[in-house]
DNA sequence: AAAACTGCGGCAG
DNA sequence: CTGCCGCAGTTTT
């Protein structure tokens, strides 16, 4: 992802049309901060996406947007394997919440783990509850990759995105699939 | 400060 | 299989 040039301040919001619906997201100068996918329509997604912003007037279809919407439809098209060198912004994140988003982004393409892995590799193997909640807070899905997180005995467990478990399913055979 | 939540996990029935 | 409890971190009283 090549760098952006953003006038301090600016706020992208952005959304586009994927294989798993509307997405809409919004990008800060320090990099991806929220994105949401599965709406209906163009204009459902933006709703969603800029009602949790407090931004009066927004601009939509933003120049600045399209090279994100290229990449998360590269995502969901099978064509991109690794959000690595997509900046997040963090703001407002807990250090637990940070832990945690380093370690799941570590999970390869294609690859899944349990909640307890991720939790016994920061240190504590008792906080795998602690683990899902904080990925249920995963603003920045599917560049932190919470979908490969899955309960020891190989079930899914929940996905908050709407969608729900069987979104969180045909992202792992996506990437099953193109692996 | 306490209680009430969770995208868990393990161990009983 | 289901139910129950302990767990850690977050949110809500």
């Amino acid at each position: 992802m090549k760098k952006i040039k953003l006038p301090s301040n600016r706020i992208i919001i952005g959304s586009t049309e994927t294989r798993f619906g509307w997405l809409s997201f919004t990008v800060t100068p320090k990099g991806l901060k929220e994105c949401r996918f599965m709406f209906g329509t163009k204009k459902l997604a933006e709703e969603a996406i800029v009602s949790s912003l407090d931004i009066k007037e927004p601009l939509t279809d933003d120049p600045l947007s399209v090279p994100w919407s290229e990449l998360f439809r590269s995502y969901f098209e099978g064509k991109i394997k690794s959000f690595d060198k997509v900046p997040v912004d963090s703001d407002g994140w807990s250090d637990f919440q940070k832990k945690v988003y380093n370690t799941v982004k570590s999970i390869p393409y294609g690859k899944t783990a349990s909640y307890g892995a991720v939790a016994s590799f920061l240190g504590n193997e008792k906080a795998s509850r602690a683990v899902g909640n904080a990925l249920k807070n995963n603003p920045v899905a599917p560049v932190i990759p919470c979908h490969r997180v899955i309960s020891s005995d190989k079930d899914l467990c929940g996905f908050s995105a709407s969608g729900g478990i069987e979104l969180k399913l045909k992202m792992l055979e996506l990437e099953k699939d193109n692996s």
